[in-house]
DNA sequence: TTGCGTACCAGACAAACGTCTGGTATTAGT
DNA sequence: ACTAATACCAGACGTTTGTCTGGTACGCAA
């Protein structure tokens, strides 16, 4: 293999690291080796070990596929896939996962069990930039503040509206004017959670 | 090790490597060993073969951290880390990755390369459903249709709006009655992109 | 009871892998 | 011209890691 210009291959080491970390599929050392065609395992590690020196790439040393993006990334936190469950009726939460959508990659704190997403049908909270067919991240949780925007069971029905606390019981605003308040007994509402996202995918109707 | 219900610890060992996948580091078989306290590999082996065997796991055999999200699921994209940039500015595209909010999970069929992040700033696409300190999601692309959400750079600024082509020149039309369409010369406006998603956090200001 | 399947343990082997030592040729600075 | 640094090659060593064989304990059904 021919010399190449100084630090021209790096930079095209760090990127082919960086796709790979990010596919979820760290590399090797040998793999980059071949991907670069060196005749040596040697080469392709100097290169990385030049890439780890100057801050570029971070890496667990002795494990194997150990080559990592850098630390310091102010502790992102990690992700995890979300069930995009078509439509929430009474009692579905406790009763197993229904895969009906698929699944959403969310940066959480939380465990994938304490969230869950959701397509919004009707108009009612356009006011709050809330679309049909949007998406809606939920953490479970059976009370939340007043303001907070909740998915809330109405009799047998789910709705998404921002929850208003009363001091007797609670009211279910639409962010639309063409929409009233629903003002439910206390028994016939239940809290399901609290919309921490909203998503919108403008390209197909994925996921 | 005490015993564990038929299909129990199989479903946990799923999620922890799932996680550890998306995370961007596949665990070995002795680390999903040691995550649950199994005292032989053999263990840890069986289980993460079943799962493959079921079809709920792929794996890449005999190399190390071989273990894959299975790519066959309902054609389920691969999840990419984008990067979410504060503001974009002339060139910025093309320079390196200026790593300045973090980085954004995404399900997408295109690379990292393609997509970005922008965080919105002003009002004038509230029509749309897109509020100020929204995230959009963006496809790198020099044209797009009329309709489209963009990304585009006039002059220096980089702006979110939709897309009108006229005959000769392009319009920018916000989704506000309070702003005005932009209607620059041609050879001021640049396209950097089409919006895929756009993405709002309700709390905390993180994504 | 016997038989079968599942969950787990114990230990070992070979391949994959990170790391190291030593060497050659080219480039850049002085 | 001399030196230093860079880019690469060759091979080897020890660890990590996937995989395998054989065995124990428990539950379930015939």
């Amino acid at each position: 293999m021919g010399r190449t210009p100084a630090g021209k291959t790096r930079e095209r080491i760090l990127a082919f690291v960086r796709e790979r970390l990010l596919a979820g599929m760290p590399p090797t050392v040998r793999e980059v080796q071949e991907a670069f065609g060196f005749r040596a395992v040697g080469t392709a590690h100097e290169h990385l070990e030049a890439l780890v020196a100057g801050g570029r790439l971070a890496r667990e040393r002795g494990k194997s596929r150990g080559f990592r993006l850098p630390t310091t990334r102010r502790g992102e936190k990690p992700v995890v896939l979300v069930p995009l469950l078509g439509c929430v009726q009474a009692g579905s939460l406790t009763t197993a996962i229904e895969d009906l959508e698929g699944h959403l990659p969310i940066r959480s704190g939380h465990g994938s069990d304490a969230l869950f997403a959701l397509r919004v049908e009707g108009e009612s909270m356009t006011g709050a930039g809330i679309l049909p067919r949007d998406v809606v991240v939920v953490r479970k949780q059976a009370a939340a503040h007043s303001g907070d925007i909740v998915v809330a069971l109405v009799g047998e029905e789910a709705t998404v509206k921002r929850l208003v606390v009363r001091k007797k019981r609670v009211e279910l605003h639409p962010e639309n004017p063409a929409f009233s308040p629903i003002v439910p007994e206390p028994e016939d509402v239940t809290i399901l959670g609290k919309v921490i996202e909203v998503r919108r995918y403008l390209e197909g109707s994925h996921p």
